[in-house]
DNA sequence: GCTCAGCAATTGATAGGTCAGCAATTGATA
DNA sequence: TATCAATTGCTGACCTATCAATTGCTGAGC
């Protein structure tokens, strides 16, 4: 048998504060759906979800000329992180990497047809997953207000 | 001038659907909030969050006994994972492995005294985070609409 | 009892991130 | 104009996850 700790007892009570089990709750719903469609994109389109997410970006505004820097930002993740994902999608023949005309220091990045005709078939398959798993399990009335409070959460984040 | 696709109207299309936006917004917010988590408890704690969530699972309920594969099923590893960042933890004396009784295949885990004080300090630090990052930036009647969805979420998920 | 399908944990190889530090470039300012 | 802090992308070292193959153990069917 165990000796006794009286922390025991507070540690069992912060484990079950309900702000870990709803912070838990996202964190887990977030990172398993991340990985759900990371494996179909992966099987179906040979891309990962994160290059899905470059693709997403360089679609959008077609024209608009986006940099490594600005993809860094928008992605979250560093500038090296960047590099590394760019030199992957490009040696794949899905983007291209064109020198900045304003300013030589920084690199654009466009999306090859190739790139846009991969993109086109992954969101198909994207938005299958995406409408199975998080929105036919959310109540109608509930949908709008999860995404209205994630937009909040998003803002308070961004904020600092 | 680049030359004009046909495909690329559609491209922008499917970059804009609602879908794919409100979808990315739970990824990126998920994320974001655990990066910051993850560096605060680093910085003040010297764990990671995924330490953190494996003492979260340990020190609920005193006395439980938790294998790797129980732990590894909670936090959505794969078994190796979840060797090596045990490894990891025993290293630093948080946890301690035990060889089951019942089935000599699995080990059992447990928080040592230092993994519960160490949890205890790191529950404070979390739940200050989570309180500004999460709770605060919702609206009060929307807090709970968003965790039972992502209740749901959570439960689609699980049962395929 | 004996065998063998299947599970738990571990280990080796690999993927894909982080961080620190570098060279090139830019733009503000003395 | 010469200088210098800030910024961009790249690279090396490292961290931590995954998958695949391996080992030891269990339990069901014969």
């Amino acid at each position: 048998m165990e000796t006794w700790n009286r922390d025991d007892d507070e540690a069992a009570r912060a484990a079950h504060s309900p702000l870990v089990h709803d912070f838990g709750l996202l964190i887990k719903a977030a990172t398993r759906l991340e990985q759900r469609i990371d494996t179909v994109l992966r099987r179906e389109c040979a891309i990962s979800h994160t290059m899905f997410e470059v693709l997403i970006r360089l679609c959008r505004d077609p024209g608009e000329e986006v940099s490594q820097r600005r993809l860094a930002d928008d992605l979250t993740l560093t500038s090296s992180g960047i590099t590394r994902l760019i030199d992957r999608m490009e040696t794949v023949g899905l983007v291209r990497r064109v020198p900045a005309p304003e300013d030589r220091r920084s690199v654009l990045v466009e999306a090859t047809d190739r790139g846009r005709t991969v993109f086109l078939r992954a969101a198909a398959v994207h938005a299958e997953v995406v409408e199975k798993y998080f929105v036919a399990p959310v109540a109608p009335g509930d949908y709008r207000r999860m995404t209205g409070a994630l937009g909040e959460i998003w803002k308070a984040l961004s904020d600092t």
